[in-house]
RNA sequence: CGGAGAGUAGCUCAGCCUGGUAGAGCACUGCCUUCGGGAGGCAGGGGCCGGAGGUUCGAAUCCUCUCUCUCCGACCA
């Protein structure tokens, strides 16, 4: 993509109303932009990395056998009120009426949902078991939204639900999204730390959240040592990390004899990225939804509900991977891999240089943001420093005499003059 | 929802206390000089000073109400 035909409004200035860093920075690379206290519009740049985001949490609930679907945004006061969730969800609820004066909402989560579309075509335990997901968009109305993205009152959430006809199917299926998650994570180049949560109507080691370390994240956790020895490649990992300690600053407080010894425990901050949980029969009871089993009895098919904040995750990676310079995003979910910078546009060289690296990066598939701007070089250098693509393409007419351009790695800051030819190998290495 | 603060140019902010022609830097437009890490000069464009009432000869400025946004606290992917 053109930087002329595309909309990238980076600012040079901070502006005033956002206190951290990623909230800061998002507005700079022009990721983001507020329209209404909590809610986003994603520009150009922003919604590329979201999709990518996507991506890889898509990849990973493929494989761990969860299937995709999409429910609306919208949904019908009288679902909830099957659940009862109606009245019991407060004010957190954005509820809206139609023109019909029907009582509707925008949902905050779709448990109630799924169940319904779920059931109508269950009749049996062969039907079992199922994970399903979407990533949609949901509504909370939060008394103080902040944080830009990361507390935001709509947000984008990947949010799969688990079917099961007993107790241990119900275990595997939370601990195959278990997995996903470790996965999602570090393929994201992030540093997840699974925590025992608080709640969780089944017990203890039924419910987790997912902590990204940030210095800035907005909670405390402790947890043993050794629990960053444990290889999420270990076939075990899930069973490891279950048993290791790590609880939340709250929770930890609350411990009596910590089994931890105190040189062994480390306290940390963390951006609650995820939480999965195992709730059984809440739902399924509530709204009726059984099944037949293979003696003939009819059960309630046991639940389980696995959130990750796709959105949120934007924020927390850029709190984890940035310079004072800007973002350095990780290759996974940069917007695009290279930046190619021209910073003589209008000289015939330089301009005859760009094009045809410009054709030959796109040919080899690396995604190019190409600055083909009227702007000086330095200008263009901090505003390319600023969006943290991996890779610069640098073309000016010092080397291109010499038929040479400069690759920069955003993130180690190196720097090496190639011929146009070891470039596009270096940048597609 | 309690407490605090802010709304003036696209962005960062001054002006308000003490009422009297609406400002600066950056950004934007044109020209010149520049051009390898957010250059310099000259000339321009751009504002219902968040909104509504009030006080006053006169309100960005004082008073009242209201809307919006931000921060701190209690709640949350």
């Amino acid at each position: 993509m053109r930087m002329s035909r595309t909309y990238v409004p980076v600012l040079r200035e901070t502006p005033s109303d956002a206190e951290i860093v990623s909230h800061q920075l998002m507005l700079r690379a022009g990721l983001i932009r507020q329209t209404a206290a909590g809610i986003y519009a994603w520009l150009p740049l922003g919604l590329r990395v979201l999709q990518k985001i996507g991506d890889v949490v898509r990849a990973e609930q493929e494989r761990a056998g969860a299937a995709e679907m999409l429910m609306p945004t919208i949904q019908a006061a009288d679902l909830w009120r099957e659940s009862g969730r109606y009245d019991a969800y407060g004010p957190e609820m954005l509820r809206i009426k139609d023109r019909h004066d029907r009582d509707m909402l925008y949902g905050p989560t779709n448990e109630e949902m799924i169940t319904q579309l779920f059931m109508s075509e269950t009749k049996s335990y062969r039907d079992l078991p199922k994970t399903l997901y979407h990533i949609q968009w949901k509504f909370r109305d939060e008394r103080r939204p902040r944080f830009g993205i990361m507390r935001g009152r709509e947000f984008l959430m990947k949010d799969a639900y688990s079917f099961d006809l007993d107790e241990d199917g119900m275990r595997a299926s939370y601990q195959a999204q278990f997995r996903a998650y470790l996965r999602t994570f570090a393929a994201l180049g992030l540093k997840a730390v699974p925590v025992r949560a608080p709640s969780g109507p089944i017990g203890g080691d039924m419910s987790h959240e997912f902590h990204v370390l940030a210095d800035t994240g907005e909670s405390a956790i402790f947890y043993d040592a050794e629990l960053e020895n444990i290889s999420i490649e270990d076939p075990d990992a899930v069973e490891k990390l279950s048993a290791t300690y790590a609880m939340e600053e709250e929770e930890h407080a609350k411990v009596t004899d910590c089994p931890v010894p105190a040189e062994r425990l480390l306290k940390r901050r963390g951006i609650e990225v995820g939480h999965i949980f195992a709730f059984g029969t809440k739902y399924t009871e509530a709204m009726g939804f059984s099944v037949q089993g293979r003696d003939g009895a009819t059960v309630h098919p046991l639940m389980g509900s696995y959130g990750v904040g796709v959105s949120r995750l934007m924020g927390a990676i850029v709190e984890a991977c940035h310079d004072d310079d800007g973002i350095v995003w990780p290759e996974q979910v940069a917007p695009y891999r290279a930046g190619l910078i021209n910073l003589r546009q209008g000289d015939e060289a330089c301009d005859a240089m760009c094009e045809t690296l410009y054709g030959q990066m796109r040919d080899a598939g690396v995604e190019t943001l190409y600055d083909d701007r009227d702007e000086r070089g330095g200008s263009k250098f901090a505003c390319m420093d600023v969006i943290g693509l991996p890779w610069q393409v640098i073309v000016g007419p010092r080397g291109v005499k010499t038929g040479v351009v400069e690759v920069k790695n955003r993130r180690t800051g190196e720097k090496a003059e190639l011929s146009p030819e070891d470039a596009l190998a270096k940048v597609l290495a």
